[in-house]
This record gives C-alpha cells, structure tokens and sequence, in this order.
DNA sequence: AACTGACTTTGGTAGCCTTACCAAAAACCA
DNA sequence: TGGTTTTTGGTAAGGCTACCAAAGTCAGTT
C-alpha cells in the first residue's frame, strides 16, 4: 500500500501546512509525485479525498497528542503538552478548514461528529489522570476552552495569542484542579 | 450610497448563510442584482471586496448582539441571549470562514486581530454588569470558551451541539458568579 | 437647450485553475 | 500467456478573477 500512503500522507502535510484551500487534485498529485489522473484513480472525486485526507490527518494527530501526553509526566506537564502541541502543530488549521468543508459535505460534517464524541472522552480520561473531577460538565467546559484558545490563536497567529493559549491553559488547569491545601 | 451597500448587504447574507466559499464575484453580483464587471467597479479584487464585506458583517453582528443584550436584562438573560445569537445568528460560521481566508490574505487576519479585540473588551463590561469578576484571566476562559462551543456547533450542527452551547454557558456563568449565598 | 466632464453601467473576454473523465500504454501476476 | 491492476497523456466542461472598451447617466455650466 504504497501510493496510497504517499497520497494521504502528502495530502495531509498539505492540509496542515497550507490549509484545506490547498488540497486541490493538482496540488496534491504534485505532492505525492504522482500524476493527477493516477489520483482520480485512487480518489475518483474531490469529496472523497479531501475525506480520506481529513481522516488521516484526525487520527494522526490524535495519535501524536497521546504520544506526547504519554512522555510526559501528565500531572506536571498537562498544561505544557497540551498548549505545546496546539500551537506548533497545526490542530486549529486542520478543524477549522473541515468545518469549513463540511458546509457543503455530510460526510466530513459526519466525521466531525466522530471526532468531537473521541476528543471528548480522550479528555475526560485526561482529567481523570490529572486528579480532576471528570464531571460531564467539566469536561465539556475544559473541551470547549481549549477548542476556543486554539481558534483565537488560528484567527490571529501572533505571539500574543500564542501565549494566550499557554497562559489559558495552565490557568484552566489550575481552576479546575481541586486545592488540597485546604485541611478539612 | 445606494449599491454599494446593496453590494455589502447582500454578500453579508450570502457569507452567513452560505459561508465564506460562496463569496466569490459572480454570486455576489447575482446576489446584489448587478453585473459582475460592474462588482468589481467598485471592489477591483476579491481581497477587497472579501474584507469589505468582513467588516461589515462583523460590525452588523456586533451592533446585533448588543441591541439583543441591551434589550434582555443582563443579569438574568445573558446565557439565553448569548446562546441564542450563537446558535440562530452566524458569527461562527462568518468567523470561521475568515480564518480560513486569513491564511492566505493578511488583511484578514488584522481584521481579526482587531475583531478578538473589540470582543474581549465587549465581554469584559459584559461580565462586570454581570457581577462577576472581570479579570483578564477570567475574561480570557469566557471569551475562549464561548467561542469554543460556538465553533464545535457550527462542526456539528445537530441538535445535541446546540444544547450544549446552551448548557455550556449557562454552566460557565455559574461558575464564575460568585456565590454570596455562603455568609462571610 | 446644448455642452462638458466625471461617474456609472454594460457586454465581452483572456487566462487560469479546477474537476472529472477516457483511452491507451505499461506493469504486474497467476 | 492472458487477464487484472496501475499508470500515463490528454482533454472537455465549467467556474473564477481581472481586465477593457464602449455605452449610458447625470450635474453643473454656458
């Protein structure tokens, strides 16, 4: 399965370093060095490889985020690897071109419903590790808060909103973390 | 100044009911009942008529959102304003697409700088009307969270997504109010 | 009323890029 | 060898941006 791969993981260097404007039939056959009708080949129609593409990419970078989280010590440096990877992978990028895909694809629309219910529960066991009360709602709230800094950091791409995203983070952390300084 | 708000108004609809992609010259004349090459009499490149249209329909949503605050009491209405102007308006459907486009149009993205701003700031009175602490820090995970539920609805667009728009803010407002229920 | 100059509007089009085909050649393998 | 899979070159059709020259409109002036 080798021009396969070199197809989705072309596709999908592509996806994270130029956006999802970029994944054109042309562009990503230039890429994958391979001729554009031999793509049409593999991915008849655009729809179906910018969703392969897509769900590539997904699974990828969930796969490196656990990686890193696993690396590390997940106590002391949650907030680090969380905010680390946010900002110097390209998440943000990658979301928000689907979302924009998904306007007018079901499919991708589809995906995003997979990978939101997968992102959720990765954080939940998250915070579980990390001694936080895994409600529902605090999971849903540290979810949102994340996706949020990230989005902010992807509509301005400066150094302000990169810090915004570590400082957020940490701070989130830290509110959510229950102080056992107190003595009952 | 007649077309040229025609122009403006009819692409602003078109970019929150059809998202960003649908902006491209030939619809928007449709849209605004002109002949293409007269669109681009008064906007020469897409960039500018792009940006253009960004800026109003960010500054129209702006004024929307404030008109509905001002009209609903603030300390009791503000999760239901705030969700429903997510939910039924657009803002992350228009915000995401100009994200998209600020990859590859600098203008944009000060465009957004200047956007996250005037927000922040908006969301700072909001909270001090509010009765909750405004600190930055606390302005930053408000602002970041709603944008977060706000842009994992528009991904998912399906009923549970919206509940949890609902759910989320009123949650992180009562989390953030502080409770003068317990007695000093 | 006729003229003038600036602004507005129109029709048309060149050039580019994209998607989606297809027929034929090449490579592979049973 | 014969049949299947892979690869290539080519292209039709359509959409988009960015122009341009010509025609039309209108206000103010003579």
């Amino acid at each position: 399965m080798g021009i396969k791969d070199d197809i989705l993981m072309a596709g999908s260097t592509l996806l994270r370093e130029k956006g999802v404007s970029a994944l054109t039939q042309p562009q990503v056959a230039l890429a994958a060095n391979i001729k554009q009708s031999h793509l049409t080949y593999y991915f008849p129609t655009r729809s179906a490889l910018l969703l392969a593409i897509a769900e590539f990419t997904l699974s990828t970078l969930m796969e490196d985020v656990a990686a890193r989280l696993r690396s590390a010590p997940v106590d002391k440096g949650l907030a680090g690897t969380l905010s680390r990877v946010m900002i110097e992978g390209f998440p943000p990028r990658v979301f928000i071109g689907l979302i924009v895909a998904a306007d007018n694809d079901p499919d991708i629309r589809k995906l995003l419903r997979r990978l939101v219910r997968r992102v959720r529960t990765a954080i939940q066991h998250l915070l579980e590790e990390a001694g936080i009360t895994a409600s529902e709602e605090a999971t849903l709230l540290f979810h949102a808060t994340i996706v949020g800094l990230a989005v902010m950091h992807q509509a301005r791409m400066s150094r302000e909103s990169a810090a915004e995203v570590k400082d957020g983070i940490a701070l989130l952390i830290r509110m959510l973390t229950p102080m056992e300084r107190f003595p009952t």
